[in-house]
DNA sequence: GAGTTTGAAACT
DNA sequence: CAGTTTCAAACTC
């Protein structure tokens, strides 16, 4: 690691990549100017710039040397000699992690939506940096590629793009980092269609892209001589995307965000091979690190998969199936890294880089509805650095995600993390589940469950802004429905958020987004809100997606839908327009007490009153008891506001006997439960699971702990505890208010596989309560460990927000150590 | 999967 | 503001 910050670059020229990195490199002023043909140059140790020529394959042998040597070895000195700039990147690289993982902070307060986003980068880069310290040096030979790379990659043909795009936009292009970003998703699209790119040239790129530094990596490790190209270009992208994050401070925080999520992404992907290369053992340390970043950012996932992706590279062998999320991750990678390394190029590029571009669709699906989301972006910054940080990673993720859809395995963990980066704002709902992110995820849930989680958390927040170019709405909203479902309708608003659920729910998703969004990304997807719209075309409240702020995606069987980024204008204007009747139309509806719930802790003890539906329901039928009401499809106890007749509602009954309904509920549930110990676990569990998940940041969670034990126990036993668990978590975040731990029990199904990653923690309260639910098998199925983790929600209980950020770390952790341990 | 129920949203 | 209609989700079978 030290190394990396050291500012070692890595510079991997291809023939045609090093011209153009060579006139990237110009602009920047810093980055590397070198162009070297067939010489690699690998290494990098601490502060010098590594540069790595490929030529085709022989480079690879080379690039296989580890950095340290590079640094040394006389070729890295002539290269330092070429460009005296190197130095500064030298500084760079120990500012970029040290800005990825705080230095950039400031920068981000500065402008919300930025700070969240740079935030994100910053856990990303934690978290791609982190899991392969040796990838901070690569990383930073990546970013100075990527900054040469960047403006190549943009301009060049798709290929560059997709590896580059993420890394590249981080990258340095600063001002152009933002276009780059959007382009790059753009592009991505393009690239999605494998046409552009040669099945290997695409692993390649993803390759690259998973770790830009690992790419190098892979190449040196490997030595293998046509995909070390490929790598080499995915390297370019990487240095790119690190190059953003050292220069964001410099470089607008927009334009940084924009980068980092790419960097992220990429770092992370990267990181992971070095990491598991250069680090070995270290690699748990940054596994871990880059696990919490994933939390925080959800772009984890994304830098996860593309770790695991590297680490399979180097591992390719398939040396850790132990990992369970990670391996299968890394498996994916490995089929599409392979190609580039050695092995299955045909299984490996023809997936791959399908669902890459599945991925990437979802991704930028994701990033329109953050754009949606922007608005609420900004709020919670501060909570994400734990929580958020991951959130906003999942924006990033979802760039990254686009850039990375070479990257499959990322995909799955990208999808997921950004199912939670929807999970943001009402737009982040949209986000968290598109049809596409929902397969993938399940597909990879399993394998990278843990990172998953994080990714998703961390995802939410700050791609929005990013990303948030409509362009890529499409691909996006799928994904993002996907993590809308968690949503559900009913947004549960902070107190704190003021008026528009999206900023709310940006900021709960980001706060807590990571656990929040990815249970309801995985679940999302297919659980993920869905309209059915027929007649309201979705510009109607009657749409859910557009009530959420989203954008339909494919899932969505609405007819005539105008809710799509296409009908941008036609979806603002109706906002406006329902805005001007009831500004606070778009507000969460569900408002939890910041305050009373927020931090204190009481979640369990607290009533659900705490946290109430804004305008109250006015139900007449279903004694509030089911989810016609919007008050107990949001977890929350009936208030004076409402004009509900025969209110039975579980969470609190508007005559103000809150408790009744749950005490009658967790009554019986104690009962069904022989121990009262117990029972309290579960219920803390249960209500902590949701905070932890979707509240982790927000107060909601607290309250509406006991709101899910009733849906868990009574409603909906098997679904509740999903719901509540997986919901909270990955609707919470996506919509970012508490609704979504309510809602979540309906969306839950869905999120089986993606909760089974995420809620972890929480599922084991569901476990043990409904248990049985098929969610709930899913969730052991994916990570038995999880349910062992859950036990803690007790303490959860006591500080929710800590708890999300636990939770994931330790989830992150156990996966990154896996994969260290086998290469 | 179709049909019914329900209550919010929209309209008057 | 109240009443009615429209709408789509939630629910049931």
């Amino acid at each position: 690691m030290s190394k990396k910050e050291g500012g070692n670059e890595k510079v991997n020229l291809e023939s045609e990549n090093v011209e153009v990195k060579s006139e990237e490199v110009e602009v920047e002023g810093r980055k590397i100017e070198v162009n070297v043909k067939g010489e690699e140059g690998g290494g990098g140790g601490g502060g010098g710039v590594v540069v790595v020529m490929d030529t085709p394959e022989r480079n690879k042998s080379q690039i296989a040397t580890p950095i340290s040597k590079f640094e040394e070895s006389p070729f890295s000195n002539f290269l330092n000699n070429l460009s005296p700039i190197k130095p500064v990147k030298a500084a760079h690289f120990p500012q970029t992690l040290n800005t990825l993982s705080f230095g950039s902070i400031p920068s981000v307060f500065t402008s919300p939506h930025v700070s969240s986003a740079r935030e994100s980068r910053f856990l990303r880069r934690h978290l791609l940096s982190d899991p392969s310290k040796p990838e901070f040096a690569s990383d930073n030979s990546v970013k100075v590629d990527n900054d040469e790379g960047m403006s190549d990659a943009v301009n060049s043909s798709n290929e560059p793009k997709e590896s580059f795009g993420s890394q590249n936009s981080v990258v340095e292009a600063s001002n152009e980092c933002s276009k780059l970003a959007v382009e790059r998703t753009l592009n991505y699209e393009c690239n999605d269609s494998p046409s552009t790119l040669p099945t290997g040239s695409f692993r390649g790129k993803s390759l690259s892209e998973f770790a830009g530094s690992s790419v190098t990596y892979v190449p040196l490790v490997q030595g293998m001589s046509g995909k070390g190209l490929l790598r080499c270009e995915v390297n370019t992208e990487g240095k790119n995307e690190i190059d953003p994050n050292k220069e964001a401070p410099g470089c607008d925080w927009e334009n940084l965000i924009c980068d980092a999520t790419d960097l992220l992404i990429f770092d992370s992907p990267g990181d992971p091979e070095a990491f598991t290369k250069a680090a070995g053992p270290n690699l748990r340390h940054f596994g871990l690190a880059s696990n919490e970043m994933q939390n925080m950012q959800g772009f984890g996932q994304a830098s996860t998969s593309e770790c695991g992706g590297d680490g399979s590279e180097t591992e390719k062998p398939s040396t850790q199936p132990g990992d369970e999320t990670q391996v299968n991750e890394y498996a994916e990678n490995q089929n599409m890294k392979p190609d580039s390394s050695l092995t299955n190029d045909g299984m490996g590029v023809g997936q791959s880089e399908r669902t890459d571009n599945e991925m990437v669709s979802t991704l930028y699906r994701g990033m329109r509805r953050r754009c949606l989301v922007f608005e609420m972006v900004g709020s919670r910054r501060k909570h994400v650095d734990e929580g958020s940080g991951s959130s906003a990673v999942q924006d990033t993720d979802g760039n990254l995600a686009c850039n990375e859809k070479q990257l499959v395995p990322y995909k799955t963990v990208n999808e997921s993390s950004r199912c939670i980066l929807p999970g943001i704002g009402l737009h982040l709902n949209a986000l968290a589940a598109s049809s596409k992110d929902g397969k993938v995820v399940k597909h990879e849930t399993n394998a990278s469950g843990k990172q998953l989680l994080i990714t998703s958390g961390s995802a939410v927040s700050l791609h929005p802004l990013v990303a948030g170019q409509e362009s890529m709405s499409k691909s996006l909203p799928e994904t993002s429905r996907e993590i809308v479902p968690f949503e559900n309708s009913v947004p549960l608003m902070e107190d704190a958020s003021l008026a528009p659920g999206y900023v709310n729910n940006e900021e709960l998703s980001q706060t807590s987004p990571k656990k929040k969004r990815r249970r309801l990304e995985p679940g999302e997807g297919e659980a993920c809100k869905r309209c059915n719209c027929k007649k309201s075309k979705c510009l109607k409240l009657y749409c859910e997606c557009f009530a959420a702020g989203v954008y339909c995606v494919e899932p969505c069987a609405c007819q005539d839908c105008f809710n799509k980024p296409i009908h941008e204008d036609t979806v603002l204007a109706t906002r406006k327009q329902i805005e001007s009747r009831n500004p606070l139309a778009f507000a969460p509806k569900v408002i939890r007490n910041a305050d009373t719930i927020s931090e204190t802790g009481d979640d369990s003890s607290k009533t659900p009153a705490s946290a109430r539906h804004k305008r109250g329901c006015n139900c007449k039928k279903s004694g509030c008891l089911k989810k016609y009401c919007e008050c107990y499809q949001g977890g929350v106890g009936c208030s004076i506001n409402c004009r509900c007749e025969g209110c039975k509602n579980a969470f609190g009954r508007k005559d103000g006997t809150d408790g009744d309904a749950e005490e009658e509920e967790t009554d019986a549930y104690e009962k069904s439960t022989v121990d009262k110990t117990s029972h309290k676990n579960l219920l803390h569990s249960d209500v902590e699971p949701n905070p932890d998940s979707t509240v982790p940041a927000t107060p909601l969670a607290f309250r509406r702990p006991p709101m899910q034990l009733p849906f868990s126990l009574k409603n909906k036993p098997p679904r509740s505890s999903f719901l509540s668990i997986g919901s909270s978590s990955g609707i919470f975040a996506g919509q970012g208010v508490g609704r979504s731990d309510f809602f979540q029990p309906q969306p839950q199904p869905k999120f089986e596989k993606p909760f089974e990653s995420i809620q972890e923690d929480e599922m084991p309260e569901i476990l043990q309560q409904g248990g049985t639910s098929s969610p709930i098998s899913g969730i052991k199925t994916a990570s038995p460990n999880r349910k062992r983790v859950s036990p803690p929600h007790c303490d959860f209980a006591n500080s929710p927000g800590r708890r999300s950020s636990r939770k994931l770390i330790l989830q992150s952790i156990p996966s990154f150590p896996s994969l260290t341990p086998n290469p």
